[in-house]
DNA sequence: TGACATACTGTGTGATATATAGTATATATA
DNA sequence: TATATATACTATATATCACACAGTATGTCA
């Protein structure tokens, strides 16, 4: 086990998975669509950690949800509200805040 | 009260918080002397969240720390070490492809 | 028929940001 | 010289979320 490696990542993943979500939202979704979604855009989420954040961003009624009962197995598809939209921007504000922080600081760095 | 607001900064901060010291002890600093310069670069923590973190990444052997005891007040002075430096490496690789996750799906986003 | 992909639910745990509270010294100012 | 403010740090308690672990059930293809 390299130093503690497993719990940074689940770190660095709180708040940008959001932010992944709420993006890929944009177009109508569901569950697993979004994982496969997310692989091929070059990341990836468990989903234990993607489906209970679902049903959170439901409540917060950033997300809306419905069933789709027609096409083989059901599925429940999500989508942004307007709601989800003025948060989206922001938690993208406040990413590109932090990136130029990150830059900022970066620049007294030797070697990065 | 904004729908839900402190708390997602406070997860947008989950993370980032760790990158952003890791980078700023690239000079040796001590914990208010932090929180200080972290507001002169354009963000800002609580102190109660940075001195536990400083003692957490310490415990991890990402950071080090000295006492200064002879310039008035005693002062913990932290450095990162060549383990942390791998870590932050590591993170600000994790943020890079966070980044171009980001750029990727906000080009189908209308009037981001 | 049986393996694998699909599609989702539920419980428990650990890490951490922060709210809240407090200690104590140094320095400025009235 | 009293007192407010800045400095510098510690301690406890709480809530949230990513993920481990476990499970249900349908669809599909060899």
């Amino acid at each position: 086990m390299p130093i503690q490696d497993n719990k940074i990542e689940a770190e660095m993943n709180r708040g940008f998975l959001q932010v992944m979500v709420l993006l890929a939202l944009e177009t109508p979704m569901y569950g697993y669509m979004m994982i496969k979604f997310i692989e091929e855009v070059g990341y990836s989420v468990e989903e234990n950690t993607l489906y209970p954040m679902l049903r959170r961003l439901e409540k917060n009624k950033w997300i809306s949800s419905r069933w789709d009962e027609e096409h083989g197995r059901p599925k429940k598809y999500y989508e942004i509200t307007e709601e989800g939209k003025l948060i989206r921007k922001k938690v993208l504000a406040i990413r590109q805040i932090q990136n130029r922080v990150i830059t900022k600081l970066f620049k007294g760095v030797k070697n990065g």
